[in-house]
DNA sequence: TTGATTTCTTGTCATAAGGCAAGTCATAAC
DNA sequence: GTTATGACTTGCCTTATGACAAGAAATCAA
């Protein structure tokens, strides 16, 4: 049978103690958002960790001139945090939008360190999570480096198709790394070549 | 009177503990590097954190074209690591390379583990590092995203011009995310406009 | 010293992507 | 319904950067 999703989430990570498994999990309450709500915003601490359950969220900063750039899209099963703001205690430099309406699991930051500190396990794969998102944003970020942005485009296309249905082409834009009107060129190309016209 | 660098780094953290700062840089160990050898080699797990004391280092990784691309830059005073390899024990993407004579102290997976699960200070620092790595990388790509080549050449060049004395041009290109022929144009013009022309 | 290798510069040309503005289309507000 | 607003597309032109290749300068080896 399935177990709810943060059981299902945890529990490869503590096959041998059901009881700190569900101290943890207790730990996390079920919350939704509707689509647009701001779950964070700049200049304010992030204090709640999310376990996305079903939704889309992006994250997104304000550059130098003002405009806002999209800086990851968050997915079903995702952890949604901004490490620096949450563990640091300092005011956030990012946002995050709900882009469809949500549902997750929450748990804020003074039950997370309660967890950190009474569970090593819990701690070892709080870690874990840090490490993997810093090594995603650094293969991400490594693209815009050298790989086109077709190339860009069609990666993150064939990664998250769901996405492209729910997100506005100015946040995949921005995330991409090129304006709204190059995204709107590079699709209808990369659609002809790919015989996905209507 | 000045103690060792060790102690300088890691005493503003534990102005209380003197035992427990005394614990910690008894397990790092002074070693040095001479100029172009290889800290880490991609495809090994990184095994060693260090604290760089004085001299210069560059990670860099291999494109799906077979490019070198240098993803970082270590200047005295900084902490080296692979977060991904090193906490996961996987095979590293990356390379460490001296682009200095270095000195540096060193401790090892297993030490800095145990000292983690013994000195909860020391745990809450090392995931402070980590997370302030992370914030200044995310910081760092956004700006392959919004400033334009020569912008990103002027922040490092303030940023680090000793760095610039040292590092190959071809690097510090790769890194700004262009090639070595528009870094010598750009820095040309940025020469030339800054009266910096010898 | 000499030659070999690497690093950096410069020229010519091609191209990806941006800036701006007009136009279409869909959706929400009234 | 009509209008207003926001989302996306398209055209025209500019520009930053890349690709390639040749040459200059620096570094290293013998």
């Amino acid at each position: 049978m399935s177990a709810d999703f943060r059981h299902r989430f945890f529990a490869p990570f503590l096959p041998d103690a059901p009881e700190k498994l569900q101290a943890i999990t207790a730990h996390f309450e079920p919350v939704t958002f509707p689509r647009n709500a701001l779950i964070l915003e700049a200049g304010n601490v992030s204090n709640m960790y999310y376990l996305l359950e079903s939704g889309y969220l992006r994250a997104f900063t304000m550059d130098v001139e003002g405009n806002e750039v999209t800086t990851a899209f968050y997915c079903p099963g995702n952890v949604v945090f901004e490490p620096y703001s949450f563990f640091m205690r300092a005011p956030s430099d990012e946002s995050f939008q709900a882009i469809t309406d949500c549902t997750a699991y929450q748990v804020s930051f003074e039950q997370l360190n309660m967890l950190f500190h009474s569970i090593p396990e819990f701690r070892e794969l709080g870690r874990g999570i840090l490490v993997k998102e810093f090594a995603a944003y650094k293969k991400r970020t490594l693209a815009l480096i050298n790989r086109s942005a077709e190339e860009r485009y069609a990666a993150l296309f064939e990664n998250s198709r769901e996405l492209f249905q729910v997100a506005q082409l100015k946040h995949i834009a921005s995330y991409l790394g090129i304006t709204d009107t190059s995204l709107s060129r590079i699709r209808r190309e990369f659609l002809k070549k790919n015989d996905l016209i209507k």
